[in-house]
DNA sequence: TGTACATCAGTGAACGCGCGTTCACTGATGTAC
DNA sequence: TGTACATCAGTGAACGCGCGTTCACTGATGTAC
């Protein structure tokens, strides 16, 4: 059930086959969602190509998955640093990268769910991904709020940053498996509140006085309380 | 390769052997983590049973993985509860249940992989979600926290349970995922703060004035400085 | 108490399926002389 | 300019595999008389 459409490849000319491949298998995925369904076979059917000619551009599906993966992850790099660009303040721009991290995903659900919820690809292991300009773009943000007085500077930034990234992730991983879980009106608002709390938490936590054993929480609390007034329904920034 | 080992069961005796499928195949997903890997013979094999007999108690295998699932849920629950049993104070209660919860996701990973990070299970669906005693204890618990005036009384509860569901899901998904991501040594200081980070944030979060335009984060912070002083690397709570 | 029979837990063998991968091949493209 | 040849992108058919599921069956257990 070859197709047959295609044209043959000048000489040299076969990354141009390499690319559609990747494209192809992107396409299924944002369609199926799993790596499973992407079979070898359909990427081939979807280029119009024979399923052995996916072996001339990648050595095994785990190889074509690898690439969709980082492909796929460097997109969302890229939509992080295009919703930091032109921000000044770096705490600002910090909130902007999570909230442009937590779009993509919501955006690009079965992309995501595949690089970063799924087990055992390339892309999605530490030792690959720490070294990415994406995981590298975000520590850099983090060390300019060190600079800027959010955090402490003897802070690890590495460290932040995976707590911070904890947070987008899991408000996303969360609605990709349940949409239904927040009304879709709410949806945005929640994403913001979560990724407002965790970078405020963590601005808060290293300013509670940690030497003199626990402040007990209620008398954490009647300190906000005293210094900012007492609580209100989140009803987001006025600016979204 | 059927071992017939087993004894058959008795009249009425059926229950049993649902059990043991049941077990046999927890066991299975521990040790594989895909439900994808835990085929049906292969449960058949442990249990010590031929594969059709699977079939005599459960009608298919989404049926049996759905099955497990559930049960897993439940046993996050009672650690959950466990946790928070006895402690007084209503935002210390909440935080132990986020431990709790990251705790077991971290010692169960192949199991909380199957139950919260992967695809179209009946137990990962919201709708059934909503109604467990898991999901209800932790609204409860933040119920709670609006009565001793932690988050302000006119929130949705369940929003704000998502909200901090999403912080402990997204550290576990992300070290279960990625355990390498932070130094073994820091694991549990990282999760505690991220937990804790996400109760105190929500917490500023309410207190911060929504009125008139967003105060600029430079000035939150300067606010922060002012009330509690500098910022200090987070070196967790005495007591743990 | 003994025997014929119904019940039902569990079995062995087979089904069709889609998968990743391999292999010997074809035939258009470019090159050497 | 023409021809023989090397190259290499792409193919068709087949491989073995493990899977979920079905079906006609077996034989121990309990029951009716």
């Amino acid at each position: 059930m070859t197709t047959g459409t295609r044209k043959r490849a000048r000489r040299g000319e076969g990354a141009a086959l390499h690319t559609e491949i990747l494209d192809a298998a992107r396409q299924l995925l944002a369609e199926t969602g799993s790596d499973e369904a992407v079979s070898v076979r359909a990427v081939a059917e979807r280029v119009g190509v024979s399923t052995p000619s996916i072996y001339l551009h990648f050595a095994d599906k785990d190889a074509l998955i690898d690439a969709v993966c980082e492909s796929v992850f460097a997109d969302l790099g890229q939509a992080m640093e295009a919703a930091a660009e032109g921000v000044a303040d770096p705490f600002d721009a910090l909130k902007e990268r999570g909230l442009a991290y937590v779009r993509f995903a919501l955006a690009n659900p079965e992309h995501y769910r595949i690089v970063l919820m799924s087990r055992g690809n390339a892309a999605n292991s530490a030792a690959h991904m720490l070294t990415t300009s994406t995981y590298q773009n975000l520590v850099e943000s983090v060390r300019q709020c060190q600079q800027a007085g959010v955090f402490s500077r003897d802070s690890d930034p590495t460290e932040l940053g995976t707590s911070l990234w904890a947070a987008a992730h899991g408000i996303a991983a969360l609605l990709i498996s349940n949409p239904a879980l927040v009304d879709p009106d709410h949806q945005m608002l929640v994403v913001e509140q979560v990724i407002s709390a965790a970078g405020l938490g963590l601005a808060l936590l290293q300013r509670i006085p940690q030497q003199a054993g626990d402040p007990c929480p209620a008398d954490l609390v009647a300190g906000l309380d005293a210094a900012l007034g007492p609580p209100q329904a989140y009803v987001g920034p006025v600016g979204s």
